[in-house]
DNA sequence: GAAGTCATGTAATTGGTTACATGATTGA
DNA sequence: TCAATCATGTAACCAATTACATGACTTC
């Protein structure tokens, strides 16, 4: 009912947006919020179950093929989406193995820390390409309003994973520099 | 043992600066490390106990006054410590309700994602401040090598919230000109 | 003497993940 | 035909958090 899963609501939004099977979404969980949310199998299926236990999803089954069983949100789900999306958000978390062993690099030295700046970098650089081809994408494909909202959030990826390059960039100059 | 518990390793770094109580460790948390990590006492009395029992850390408790136990790390502990300072970083983890909320604006509406940018403004803005003046002081005091690495986190915190608010700005444009 | 902070700890719950199990369909 | 992907689901586990309980010391 009251439920404070996140994963019911992501659910509702993605299924606010067009039908989709538990796998489907598990993709556009992976794709679209990768950046800034997550979600396994294992909390999705139950959750949809819940969901529709509850009347805030409805589910068709595909008679043929691989039998596939396709969600649709309901009044009572929208409603439901619509009073998680007007309060305000409670927790936004950052949490960077890389910082905190950063943070203790006295222990490891130089050279380690410099080492883990190196993959941090490296990683960053990668998913950035990705965000940036994302970007270029859908400011083509500004139809549906929808996009305008994915959009803000890809530039958000964006303009965080540039101020990290640059932080990398200060840090290396840093710890080089003795 | 070789335990995946993280607080285990926060608490292990921040002993290896200097003998604490579990009191004095969660508000190190809190105020060095609120900023990319979090922790409870829930978590952090019973890793001690089980840091202690492996022979990681060593308590003292104090005789006279509030009858305090005040922690040190043992040779093992720094080994432990160590190992897992030079494994590469595992998780580097964003989780955003803020921008879960805006990925689902459609939803809700210009007004009400605008409401929403505005307290995410509004709350970085203010440990923007916090942060300048850790960095201030951080400056000052280039004395022990620590601060060096505790600076460079600071530094990233700056950075990126200087980036969450130039995006801030950016995205209020877009969703007022229209 | 009251409020606030210092200080330690436990039990219940939570919001998941991981690993496993199963099988159909698609494409090289 | 074989690997990859599509597709659904469950059971065991896990690393925490939350809420509670207790009490001493400090400061106004």
């Amino acid at each position: 009912m009251a439920n404070e899963k996140k994963i019911n609501y992501v659910i509702l939004g993605l299924l606010n947006h067009e039908p989709l099977t538990g796998y489907e979404i598990k993709k556009r969980i992976d794709h679209s919020l990768k950046f800034f949310w997550s979600g396994s199998f294992g909390s999705i299926y139950p959750a949809l179950e819940a969901l529709e236990a509850d009347g805030c999803v409805e589910k068709e089954e595909e008679s043929s093929g691989r039998g596939k069983i396709i969600y649709s949100i309901t009044e009572k789900g929208r409603a439901l989406l619509r009073e998680w999306l007007v309060k305000p958000a409670e927790k936004d978390e950052l949490r960077y193995e890389t910082l905190l062993k950063l943070f203790f690099g006295r222990e490891l030295g130089r050279e380690g820390i410099l080492d883990h700046i190196q993959k941090f970098e490296e990683k960053i650089r990668n998913e950035l390409l990705i965000l940036e081809g994302y970007a270029a994408n859908l400011e083509k494909v500004q139809d549906e309003e929808e996009h305008k909202y994915y959009l803000l959030t890809v530039r958000f990826g964006i303009e965080t994973y540039r101020a990290y390059l640059a932080w990398c960039e200060e840090a290396k100059a840093v710890l080089q520099k003795d």
